[in-house]
DNA sequence: GATGAATGAGCGTTCATTCAT
DNA sequence: AATGAATGAACGCTCATTCAT
């Protein structure tokens, strides 16, 4: 949201700010995060974030957003057209831009941090319940899209599919976006295709096993430690 | 860690603060979790608090040591001797063991839940952090041992696989014990399968997807949105 | 209301606490008076004042309560038995016996002050209002069993009539408090009898002031000043 | 007071300034009165409030001078030429003419409750005690005259008389100007007459009251309630 | 001349921690 | 052994005031 007068503010020093609060939120969390720090972080005295932004949680709504309108797929992907040929390429193309972007600005790398924290726990309301909600309600409109085309699997309830969708991701986001500051462009290829391998592998119908079905045999000895091969899969 | 003199307690009360500090650090997080409100809980001082533990990274810190003795797998799961056919279901059994443990006991489940958030907590540096690296550790070695049996995708670095698999694991995890609570034992065998289900699909060699392999024919547009369609999967 | 603790503390201290607060309300407002200010006042450090507390606005209240117990009429003056001949007199002892306890107790005095500042402004809620309404309570059902008994003028509003008695006798108490310091027992008497005598004047039915009624006859010739003598008296 | 250039506004700015200060002062205090409010009302910059006071204080002090000059009754009432006769007239009609006034310029009014509530707030010390001296100061000369001709009573000290005929009027005062706003001519030269009333009350000679002499037959007796009837009026 | 931008100082409140008993 | 009492440090937020333009 933000007061009307931080569009006036120089592009540099807007994103200096913004840039600190999104890495100070992203360190330590929304509690966690002092005002004074990120003042301080981007060089402005800790009344003048309150010149620009209504409180702390302006601020973090207003990071959120700027980040939301770089990340967002809404507008980039059509769900609506997408069949079961292009549903796993549009996702995979969609992902590595967002990758590509996330690994040129660090501070959007940092706010995509607290939106994936954030939707991984489909609770907790406050300032980033609402990016929370937004973040999951599109992945999971992603994850049921998937499910009419055939391309997800439809075993697993979509919602828990949507909360370790994310969460997977976010961990191989972060781990790749750890490895790219190192590695040349060659290797940045290769690591977000390990990415998409595993997003593919959380949400792609599942192959046969082989064995009996995993639910209904199980069976659990209280108290008894577990015996390997007490059980086949 | 504990003051030696916690020891000399009687049952009730330790378990009583144990439970009431897992309870609170799992409903507010550790920054958010009051040490009053942990020692109202319990019925005891706020000071005894301090009689008992050095202070609250402590006492959060005995609280998830005790939980790791209950839940971790060391001793329990026999990686040596495991064969390519025990593998999974050796998983399986630990993860449905430990499951139905906290379903018993609801400290141990808020115990589970200050866990499995410890990885995505930036702010239990300190004392979450050195929980969650011995629960990667294990991971870690799970891993390989899967890879060396043939269970475990060999094509995607391990430590890639640890990071995600870890980070899908916990996501269910908490997705599961937050829909434990509401539901009888039949469906509690669903949902224990549905996580060994995400697991197993995570680690899991890849089916041939069909199509050319993803890493190599990638490209990037940039400044482009994706048009999908432009690559097959 | 104060927290229960509060009632366990050593007299001398509690006095302290109540005694510092009085001052410094009744010295800078409720708005202006700085809590850091109160705790410094009575030697405890500034976060004691919530040990016994809930806020700001509680210290307050509890100020004003320990002071209405003292001071407020109910079941020293029973209205119901009082008698044209005896009006006056209850009026002239209940005042007196306050202004006396004021004078022993400092912190009464600021109390008071508060209090009566708070009754002359018929608006203004927060905390002040709660016991503003109930000083002006009372000081209404004097003045309406005044009229009633024809002690009290009834030509003018009873309203109007209240907040100019409360302001009048605040004014008057605080006039004759400071100089009551400098005085002996003996003049003690002269001025309380003063405080009374306003009362009285400001209370009682007018005397016929001789000349025309002043309200009909009124005229204003606007833009002109006063001419004295233009219309008598 | 206010800095020279003040005087080089436009009549219009100039107004609006004062009128949104006066209303703003009015409305929430001195302390409570906000300079950035004030700048709002009056449209122009929170800055250049400073560019024409030196402080907060100033524009406050400028304000009450503003209302003073208007207010005020030396040059209007010339106190040596008064007699026994005009005393109580010219107080009237100065009352009412003042009323008039206020009534009639909105900002006025508003200048006119800070004036009142001056003597009782405590933390204008500073700048509405400046004013709350002068106001005094007439009040003292007018009483003191009143006394010489005979109109105002001389058993009390014309110090008390004073202030209590300070505070009486002040509270008349702002009763019958927060009546005023919703009330027609008619009703308003009625409460004038109230306050016009009081006004005599408060400081005329006494009537013999019928009974003993307050004073000298008073006693009190220490801890014991009132006993009504004790004592006859 | 006029003001948008920036801030230091201070307030109410919270809480982990210490200490005397 | 156990705790009530007390507090320093820090936080979110406000506002009168200054300054560069």
């Amino acid at each position: 949201m933000a007061l009307p007068r931080f569009q006036k503010l120089s592009a540099e020093r807007r994103h200096g700010l913004i840039a600190a609060a999104a890495e100070e939120f992203a360190e330590k969390g929304y509690d966690g995060a002092a005002l004074v720090a990120i003042a301080e972080r981007s060089g402005i005295g800790k009344a003048s974030v309150y010149y620009y932004f209504a409180d702390k949680a302006d601020l973090c709504s207003t990071v959120l957003d700027e980040a939301w309108k770089l990340l967002r797929l809404e507008g980039r992907v059509n769900l609506k057209t997408l069949t079961a040929e292009t549903f796993w390429s549009s996702v995979q193309a969609a992902a590595r831009e967002n990758l590509t972007r996330c690994n040129q600005e660090p501070w959007l790398l940092a706010a995509s941090k607290i939106l994936n924290r954030a939707a991984a726990d489909p609770n907790g309301g406050g300032v980033l319940g609402e990016f929370a909600a937004k973040r999951r309600a599109w992945e999971e409109a992603y994850v049921r899209r998937g499910q009419e085309l055939g391309a997800v699997r439809k075993d697993l309830p979509a919602e828990l599919l949507v909360t370790v969708s994310l969460a997977a991701r976010q961990a191989a986001n972060l781990w790749i976006l750890e490895h790219l500051e190192k590695n040349g462009e060659r290797t940045q290829s290769h690591l977000a295709g390990h990415v998409f391998e595993i997003y593919r592998a959380v949400l792609s119908p599942p192959p046969d096993w082989g064995g009996p079905p995993v639910v209904p045999a199980f069976t659990v000895v209280p108290g008894s430690a577990d015996r390997p091969g007490s059980r086949s899969a």
